[in-house]
Formats: C-alpha cells, sequence, structure tokens
DNA sequence: CATAAAAAATACTAATTAGTATGAAATGGC
DNA sequence: GCCATTTCATACTAATTAGTATTTTTTATG
C-alpha cells in the first residue's frame, strides 16, 4: 500500500474509534488530525470536507467489516436459529472492538446523521440493506431445508431481529452494563425458537 | 402560572422541539433563543447550563407526556397483548408530534448524550424504567387473568418490545418512511401472539 | 537526475459556540 | 409608593469550529 493511501486508511481508523466513542458532531477535525499525528494540509488533501470523509469511514470502514464478520458467516449457515442467536450474543457480548457504553457503529451514526445528512443516510442505508437480505435469505433456505415454519415471513423476521439489536444497544448505553444483554438474550432465544 | 414560570417552560417546550428535530448537540443556545424570543439573560437566569436545561426537558416535559401517555394507559389495561400492539402502533403511526425521519426523543437522546453526560444518563433511565415496570406489570395481571402464558418472562419481554421500538424507529430515520413500521409491525403482532 | 504531479505542512480566517458581567426593568410584600 | 428581590436585557469574551491559501516536501516517471 502506498504511503497516501496509508494515511488515508489511517485517517478513517482513528476517526471512526474517535466518532464510535465520541459521536460525529463532537468529534473535531483539530482532534482527528491530533490522534493521527497527520497535518491539516494532508487530511483536506484526502477528504474535501468532514462528511465526506464521514461517508468514506461507512463505505471503506464499516462495509468491509460487515461483509467479513456479519455477511459472510451468516451466508454459509446451515442452521439460521442457531446461527442468528450467536450472530447477536456475539455481536453484544464478545466482539472485542464493541462496548457496551458506545452501542452500535451503524445505529450512532444513524441515530445522528439522519436525516439531515442524505449522503450518510444513502451509504448506512445501504449497509443496513445488505444485513437484511442476508437474514431474509438464510430464512429461505431454513424453510426449504425445513428448520424454520412455512409461514414464517423472512422480511418481518429480518426487521424484527435487526431491530431489536439496535434497542437492545440503546439500553447497553444507558445503564452502562450487559444485564440488559443477558435478559434480552434470553427472549431472543424464545422469539427464535418460535420460528421453529 | 407565574411570567417567569411561563418563560422557563416556554424555553423548554421550543427548546425540546428544536432539540428532536436538530439533535442536541447541533442545536444551540442562539438558536434557541432565537425560536423562543428569549434572551440570553433570561435563558441564564432559568438554566445555568444548555445541560442543565436538557435534563430538565427530560424531567419536566418527556417524563410527564410519558406519564399521561404510555403508563397511564397501560396500567388500565384490561389486554395486555392487544394494549402493548395498539400502543406501539399509535407511537409508530398516528402520534401527532412523532415523525418517522426524527425518530423517538427518548432514544435519539439516550444515543447522543450517554454515556458523556451523567445527569442525562439517570434522567433518561428513569423514564425508561418506569415505562419497562409498566409493561412487566401487566405482563403479571395477564399471567393471573390467564391471557398469558404462565411461563412467560415479564422482564424479558418487556425488554424484547421496547428494543425492538427504539430499533425500528432507528430504521425510520434510515428510510424517512414508515413502510419498515408496517412489516415490523406485523411481526410485532405475531410474536405477541406467541405469549398467548 | 530532472521535473511534474502528488502529498503534506503551516499559517491563517470567519463564523459559531457556551457562557459571563453588568445593569435595567418588572414584581410582590409592606 | 417604597424597596428588596426576582426576572430579564445588552454587550461582551475566549475558545473552538470547519475550511482555505499558500508554500514545501515527497514521490514516481521519463
Amino acid at each position: 500500500m502506498s504511503k497516501a493511501a496509508n494515511t488515508r486508511l489511517n485517517i478513517l481508523h482513528k476517526a471512526f474509534e474517535l466518532i464510535y466513542t465520541n459521536g460525529y458532531q463532537t468529534t473535531s477535525i483539530d482532534e482527528i488530525i491530533a490522534t493521527t499525528q497527520v497535518t491539516k494540509g494532508a487530511f483536506y488533501y484526502h477528504f474535501k470536507t468532514k462528511d465526506e470523509m464521514g461517508v468514506a469511514i461507512i463505505e471503506e470502514i464499516l462495509k468491509p467489516t460487515m461483509q467479513e464478520y456479519f455477511i459472510k458467516p451468516t451466508e454459509a449457515s446451515q442452521n439460521p436459529i442457531e446461527d442468528f442467536y450467536n450472530m447477536i450474543s456475539y455481536l453484544l457480548l464478545e466482539d472485542p472492538f464493541l462496548q457496551v457504553k458506545y452501542g452500535c457503529p451503524v445505529g450512532n451514526l444513524t441515530q445522528e446523521m439522519t436525516p439531515w445528512n442524505n449522503r450518510f443516510s444513502e451509504a448506512l442505508a445501504e449497509l443496513v440493506d445488505l444485513w437484511k437480505k442476508t437474514i431474509i435469505d438464510s430464512i429461505e433456505r431454513g424453510k426449504e431445508s425445513g428448520l424454520i415454519r412455512k409461514d414464517v415471513v423472512g422480511e418481518q423476521v429480518a426487521f424484527f431481529i435487526l431491530s431489536g439489536y439496535w434497542g437492545i444497544r440503546n439500553f447497553g448505553k444507558l445503564q452502562n452494563d450487559n444485564s440488559s444483554y443477558l435478559i434480552y438474550l434470553k427472549e431472543l432465544k424464545s422469539y427464535l425458537n418460535g420460528l421453529k
């Protein structure tokens, strides 16, 4: 990777961490360049505006991460119900990057940036749609293999699962401990079993 | 109501609307006093800081509203399952104040202000706890009256319902239309019926 | 190695921010 | 109507903000 591409990625990574922990609006460019040890000239050479950098974070950091860790495993899934539970459980309790008190990066950005910046909305919607579609496909396969009832509607379940995930992340932020996660996961398991 | 108390409430109401539509951090005090037609001196007479005003909004605007419109109706509830559905459906589709693109005020504030301001967290947690407890009580009554299965765990269901609500609000913001709400509501109905 | 283009460094601006200092007007109790 | 207290108005500050203008350095290519 060229040196220039490296500084660009470096900015994106550090900026993402700052935004994840502090929020987008309250993360200043001065703060970003201070922690990346990159000058303002370099920053604005790579990104025309702060918002352009924000969208780049979604497309170049969040999207690939999601592809790798959410989409791929679910595509290979044989037992949807078990895998959905494991996916959410992993994200809530085990993912080494995500922290209870900082919530879900995608959820945070959605909350903070829509509806005021359309480019954010579009980039985020693309992400979420990808995840949603993967879940729906998995459900359809589950229906074919007989692991899921035929009358289950994939899109409904996808919205239900993802909404629950986003929402419980908010509870986590509020209480700053994972006790709500544990309670939520029990009901999630019960709900998912109801799809059998 | 005294004139002074009136300006105070006026500030809180207008500020709340601005914050609901624009976010807390991006709503400036100058903007608030411009729309309220109140001077800076008056503002800082009533509120020592911006954050103190924010907490006052939660305690003096959001909390009473929630008591009136969420808590009371649920307390009088005879058929929890139907009432839960109606409550969420009303909030998503019919409430005249709430708008799809602006999400849930409590959810927005939680996302934006925790974990960086503890006073916000505490005030918001109190709100949400109240709502949660009301749901749990309602479930217990439903269990006694035989409308809900005995093995249903109230706290789990409460978290599940509220999480789903917060999460689908995020979807609404993302897509800026209520199509996701409609799909979500179908699955919510199905889930709630599973509690019978 | 020369040179053009890419990449980065420095110093700046204009606007906006939360908050303050200080004084003026309204209010209520006597 | 006097006067203390409450309530509000005006003018300011110091810090921070995103973004720019300009110059310097690095890089790749012939």
